[in-house]
DNA sequence: TTCGCGATAATGTCTATACATAATCGCGAA
DNA sequence: TTCGCGATTATGTATAGACATTATCGCGAA
């Protein structure tokens, strides 16, 4: 019977590292057919469910492919991904034990036009709220964000001023989603983008566009520019958490 | 009994279909309790390991919290993140039916500097394999790689010329890996990187770092630049899935 | 040889039961 | 009133057994 080091306290969790361990250190290729539910009964000495139940998470971590009949094998690594944190700015701030702030520029109730419509999947003309917030750390800009918010979805946005919290903040803590779209890239920026932010022209700036809808209908778009030299994304990610 | 549609095929996805939607609607907010297992027994009609099997997977997944004694609660939402898909080049470029090809334009084996020692958590002086590689669609620079690979945990990339693969491929299919971190930001092009990208100097590009450990060993970190006009990066993702 | 079909084998789901563990509640003593 | 400790209770883990589902294997017929 082949288990990690005893100290450890759940029999499946030993199982589970056991068994990740050979994948994680190639002993075990992608490709590889894992030993059957018996098989793994017998290594270990446990039932079938506690086998069970350590390869289940495995399969729906991703790591392992199971096939009725056919069996178990290491899968091939997918697509990769990049998880990358996104910080709330009032918390990031505290963390860093700087002043945060955040000022709404604008803020009107409009049909949106048809670029936007395709974006979110809502017929042109659909009333919309749109805000414009910029985020101010230690006096320095440090985002400037275009917030469209559903009214049909979160009628409530329409009473809120956003005072306490940005709209990012308050959206969050008040509508769950079930669906969440977002996109990375660079752009220069213009000049009137160069004012808010105070760089200048032509700086690279990053943008990140989230659309998050809640089972099927559109909640709320934000497209958030960053100065490049100001901000980055983070993400650490382990594939078998 | 409260269940969803009975033409779903099992009864712990019927459970967690119908839990998570009373979740997502907001119909039980972020710190309302759940009902005790013993309750939802009797409301779905099922044994405890059903239950708590449904109940097990939504608190991995983050959706609940789950205390002994105190009961279960319904998690308040966490730090947003944003999963972003990272393509191969190759696949993407034979999905949009272009050509693809990439060419090392350098090669060496050189032992890190301080910066990159600190990054990787190596000491100053191991002996790395830098490639510079440039990956071109239809004869348009998409994409500028800047590699190391740590040849104490991967020797066999010596030997290796990256003629059929570029270097990330050939990686990812070669070596398992159990922690990532990432790095997104925007720069504006020097003139450098701009002749090798074949676009304007100044013009913001899009940087994506990533840095692979396998069991605490560094593997590689990879520079990849991309012109802000030509790449996005782009990922779908729901709490549940 | 090839095709089809039934036997077989591996995973998927579910139950009933048992004991472990941890946090809370409430009672009784200081 | 407050503190401490034991009883209570909800979750966590594990077992053995049963039946469902679905590929695959291999045998027999065309």
């Amino acid at each position: 019977m082949r288990v990690g080091p005893t100290g450890m306290k759940h029999l499946h969790q030993r199982i589970r590292d056991d068994i990740e361990a050979r994948i994680m250190s190639g002993e075990w290729a992608p490709g590889h057919r894992i030993p059957f539910e018996h098989e793994l009964m017998a290594e270990y000495g446990c039932s079938r469910m506690t086998v069970n139940k350590v390869l289940s998470t495995l399969a729906a971590n991703g790591l392992i492919t199971r096939r009725r009949r056919a069996g178990t094998v290491v899968a091939e690594p997918s697509n990769q991904q990049a998880v990358l944190q996104i910080q709330d700015f009032a918390l990031e701030a505290a963390r860093a034990g700087t002043e945060y702030r955040f000022k709404v520029l604008h803020r009107s109730i409009e049909p949106i036009d048809a670029a936007a419509a395709q974006r979110t999947g809502l017929p042109a003309g659909t009333q919309m709220l749109c805000l414009s917030t910029l985020h101010v750390m230690d006096d320095v800009p440090l985002a400037f964000e275009q917030r469209l918010i559903n009214l049909a979805t979160v009628p409530e946005a329409d009473k809120e001023a956003f005072k306490d919290d940005p709209p990012g903040t308050w959206l969050l803590r008040r509508v769950p989603w079930t669906d969440a779209e977002h996109i990375v890239r660079a752009i220069n920026a213009d000049s009137a983008m160069a004012k808010r932010l105070k760089i200048q022209s032509g700086t690279a700036c990053l943008i990140l566009e989230r659309r998050t809808w809640q089972a099927g209908a559109f909640v709320t778009e934000a497209r958030i520019t960053y100065p490049g030299d100001r901000h980055q994304l983070v993400g650490r990610f382990s594939p078998t958490a």
